[in-house]
Formats: C-alpha cells, structure tokens, sequence
RNA sequence: GGCUGCGUAGCAAAAUGGUUAUGCAGUGGCCUGCAAAGCCAUCUACGGCGGUUCGAUUCCGCCCGCAGCCUCCA
C-alpha cells in the first residue's frame, strides 16, 4: 500500500487516486532565463522517479511539468543580454532538456508554457474578477483579493494575522491588502505583452500555474508538487485562485521536495552558492548526481559537496562490480522473473513515501547476494543480477553496461552537453586519461612479466598505472581487468 | 517575532518502543606472488534535561542548536 506525505495534513497517507488506476500530477518546473543548477535537477530526479514508481505500479499516470517562460527575471535577463525574451528562453529550454536526459529524467507527458496558456489564464482571471475575489488596482494591476478566500494559509499553516506581523516588503499603494499578490500586469513600454480586458500586460506568477494545471488535469487532481519553497506564497496562491474560480477541491495530495545545500544553506541563485547540472558534469557523470540525490530521502535536506559526489561514485562502482560479468550481454534476459524476497523489499521501501535510500539499502544487499553467488553459486548469478539492474532501472539507474562505466566511459550526448553542442544519438566516448588500448598493451606486457615471475617488472607497470587512474585486478583465472579511479 | 521541519556513530543516511540498517572510511582475517576487488568479522550512535513505560534513539514536555518560509526562488 503506497503512502505518501501530503503537506496539507503534515502526515503520510495511504495514496487513493480519485480515479482508480489514473493518478494526475502537476509539477512547478523551472522558469527559464539560465541553466538548471543542482537543486532544479533535485526536483526533476524526485519527481521523475515518482513518476516511475506510479507506472511500475500499473497507474496511468499524466504528469505535467509546466514551463515559467514569461516572468520579470527573463525579461530583465534579456534586456542585458539585448537578446529577444523567446530566443533567451527557447536556449535555456533546450538546455534544461539536455541536463534531463543526461540524469535519465523522462519527459513529462505535458509540458505547458506559460506563453502558450494565455487565453486559459484570461479566463480564470476574468472568473476571479467576476466572483469579485480579484480586483483592479490603483495602477491598473488585477490583484487577488486575499482576505475573501477563507482558507488562505491552510497549506503552509500560516495565517493573514502573522504574516503581516512579519512583513519584510514594502507597501504596494496599489493593493487594498499588503497580501495581496497580482493576476495580471500591465506591461511597460517595450515589455512583452498580450492583450486583455484591463489592457495590456503579462500574467502574474501565481496565476499560470493554476491555469496550466486546471487546463491539463481538470479542476480537481491528485497531485501537486514542486520545492519546499513554493509552499508559500505559491502554493498558496494556487489554492486561493483555483479553487476561488471553480469552487471545488483543488488538488488531494501536495508534495514538496527539500533543498539541496551548501554548507548548510540552502543553494540558490540570490545567495550565488549553486552549482550548474552541466558545471558538476564536467567533474563527476550524470549518475552519480543522480545516485547522489536518490541517497537521500526526498523531503530531506541534502548536502552537497564534493565529499558526498565521490561517495556516491564509490556506491555506484560496488553496483557495477558487482554487475561486472554477470549478465549475457550485459542484458536483463527476456523473460526472467524478479526474485520475489527483494521485490517485496525494494516495494515496501518504496511505497513507504518513495523512501529512496532504504530502497538503495536492498540493492546494496542484492550486490552483496550476488558476490557471494559468482564464488560459490553461479546458477543464482543471473536471476541476482538481472533482479538489480531491473530494480535499479525503477530509480533510473545502473543502467550503462558495467565495464565502461567502471572504464570511465561516458556518453556522447552528455559529453556534448559540456559544449552546448546540440546531439541526440548517444554514443560512448572514452573516460580520460590513458588510453585503452596503452592499458590494454601494459596489461599484456605484466602477464607477460607475471609468467616469467618477473614479480618487481609486475609490480612496476601495476603502479605506473595506479599513478594515472587506473586500477587493475587480476583474477584467478589469469585475466586482468581494470577501471577507472 | 510568527509558522514549518530537523538534530543518529569519522562522513553520508534510513528504520524502529525491547532484536544487524545500508554505503564510504577504519581495524582484523580469508583470498592473492604481492595487490585490487570480493567475502567474513569488528570498532565508533541516537543534542541536553525531565516525564510516560517493565523497557525509549523511537511517544510526551521543556531547553539548546541548525535549516527553511513569512520578498523572487526547485
């Protein structure tokens, strides 16, 4: 039985779809004006792996990701850029898509824009301000008219007495309540603009994600989600406009993930302490950001530093040793079954609110089956095997085949990714450093040294190598193999 | 100031009212020409003070510390 937390209770709930077998989740995506950092990757990761769960799971699922494509930042972004604010988005579009498919994050099944949604987001407004919870302010602005939606702050427990107690902006003259946040706003000369019944302007924030939302899942849906930060005001707003238009629920169940942090604080643009998705790539593989970030239960705060990246790298190499020549091809075998015992396990974990590490605690536990299985119980080998990579593929991982990534391959497209360079066809390219084919030799040239017990010469090439990254080890058999540091 | 949430061993990170988390690192052993990897064993825990209980890291209260939100933010 899955159970996930709902901020709106502060609890976890058993999950019931409000129609069965059908699951509807929005997402607040990104708004594009610059390149993903590591805490917009938390966001697509959690909820990517989210949504493969709910597949796994036999639901039909329609999950949506909506795009913040008109917004002040973009616009003053463009202005210093003296670039047109659609050629500025379209770039940063294409560049988050590239940072998905590097982490493995499938696409949504819609991406909205805001740009797009405009007709949708006049009509809410135009209910809100026929229902008289939005008004037209002094400067022409549509603001919501917070005080008549009485369960404004039921989300993020907050309520209208204590957050004016609290009050760190300046007063807008404009607004009838300092609460009050903007629908609609009118455009300045040379600003993007549509037209509308209060004259020219753009949406507000708040109002396109209620818009794309209702437009892309009904009224009424199953799951919201997005950062912890947009509880409030955002979330809250979502709640006070659609289900101030529609008058009915809005959505069961809100998900919020954590931050992720440096030095205890948390990353973001205004503070300057992130780090770009492409910027970490160029020091550590897309899955080891994701394996980094499925390390930690997905409400949780998580650390970043160049401590916890190697770490994960080092968790990631015990897979891959462990899936090191154990499967035919390095190919799930067609109809293999799942060993049931850690099936049962990775669900259990899994349907206690995604919990992510414990669900990595029962694949480490699997490698270390199937360790044991290569010495002494090689007919288990491939049912262990196949049972961890299938697994690993329901997080999104342990999916490159075992030797190069141990060899420190990496994919075209993600190599490309580091130039800006638009590819699509994914091909390997070798890790850096020496060579294969000057391992491969020097390889030779030892069990050469090895036969005629020329131990010191052994030795000698075994450690100029160690020195420039790359390990070997031999097996009983004779062979060596190596990888990568 | 108000509202959330968190505080677990060297680091990271889960679960749990009484029993091994797990990964990395450390130590000892097996394996190996020696290593590496693997396997086995093992050392470091539950912020402080009270309360409930036969028993609390786990529930309750208070205190201390940290983070987030109350402005745009994933």
């Amino acid at each position: 039985m899955l159970k996930i937390y709902n901020t709106l209770t502060r609890k976890k709930e058993p999950f019931q779809p409000r129609v069965a077998g059908k699951v509807g989740m929005y997402v607040c995506g990104m708004t594009v004006y610059d390149y993903c950092h590591i805490g917009h990757a938390r966001v697509m990761v959690v909820f990517d792996t989210v949504a493969r769960y709910f597949r796994y799971q036999g639901y039909e699922l329609t999950y949506v990701r909506n795009i913040t494509d008109i917004d002040d930042k973009i616009i003053q972004r463009a202005i210093e850029n003296g670039e047109d604010y659609g050629k500025l988005t379209e770039r940063f579009i294409d560049a988050m898509h590239e940072d998905e498919r590097a982490l493995a994050v499938l696409p949504p099944d819609l991406e909205p824009r805001a740009t797009r949604s405009i007709d949708d987001i006049i009509a809410m407004i135009k209910t809100l301000v026929d229902k008289d919870l939005a008004y037209v302010g002094a400067n022409g602005d549509v603001f919501y008219a917070v005080n008549k939606f009485k369960d404004y702050g039921r989300l993020s427990g907050k309520n209208l007495d204590d957050l004016q107690a609290g009050e760190r902006v300046d007063v807008d003259l404009a607004k009838r309540n300092p609460m009050d946040f903007v629908l609609w706003k009118m455009a300045k000369a040379n600003e993007p603009a549509w037209d509308s019944p209060w004259g020219l302007g753009r949406p507000g924030w708040h109002i396109e994600c209620s818009a794309m939302a209702t437009c892309c899942l009904g009224n009424h849906f199953d799951i919201h989600g997005g950062g912890m930060d947009l509880q409030f005001p955002h979330h809250e707003n979502e709640i006070a406009q659609s289900e101030g238009a529609t008058g009915e629920k809005f959505v069961n169940l809100w998900m919020h993930n954590g931050f992720v942090r440096v030095d205890d604080e948390k990353m973001s643009k205004s503070l300057g302490n992130f780090f770009t998705v492409r910027e970490v790539l160029k020091k550590y593989r897309p899955e080891i950001i994701r394996f980094f970030i499925l390390t930690s239960h997905y409400r949780s705060p998580l650390n970043y530093s160049d401590e916890s990246l190697n770490d994960a790298k080092a968790g990631l190499d015990r897979f891959y040793i462990a899936l090191r020549d154990a499967l035919p091809d390095d190919k799930i075998p067609e109809n293999f079954i799942v060993l049931d015992d850690y099936k049962v396990r990775f669900e259990q974990a899994m349907d206690d609110d995604f919990n992510t590490p414990e669900a990595l605690a029962v694949l480490f536990g699997l490698a270390n089956e199937l360790n044991k299985a290569k010495k002494h119980k090689p007919e288990n080998k491939i049912a262990l095997a196949a049972t961890l990579k299938y697994l690993g593929s329901l997080l999104g991982i342990l999916q490159n085949g075992p030797d190069g990534w141990l060899k420190g391959n990496v994919t075209l497209n993600v190599h490309n990714l580091l130039t800006a360079t638009h590819v699509d066809a994914p091909e390997l390219i070798e890790g850096s450093g020496v060579s294969e084919e000057i391992v491969d030799q020097q390889i030779q040239d030892r069990i050469a040294a090895k036969k005629a017990k020329d131990w010191a010469l052994a030795d000698k090439i075994r450690n100029d190598l160690k020195d420039q990254g790359v390990i070997l080890e031999d097996s009983p058999d004779g062979t060596t193999s190596w990888r990568r540091e």
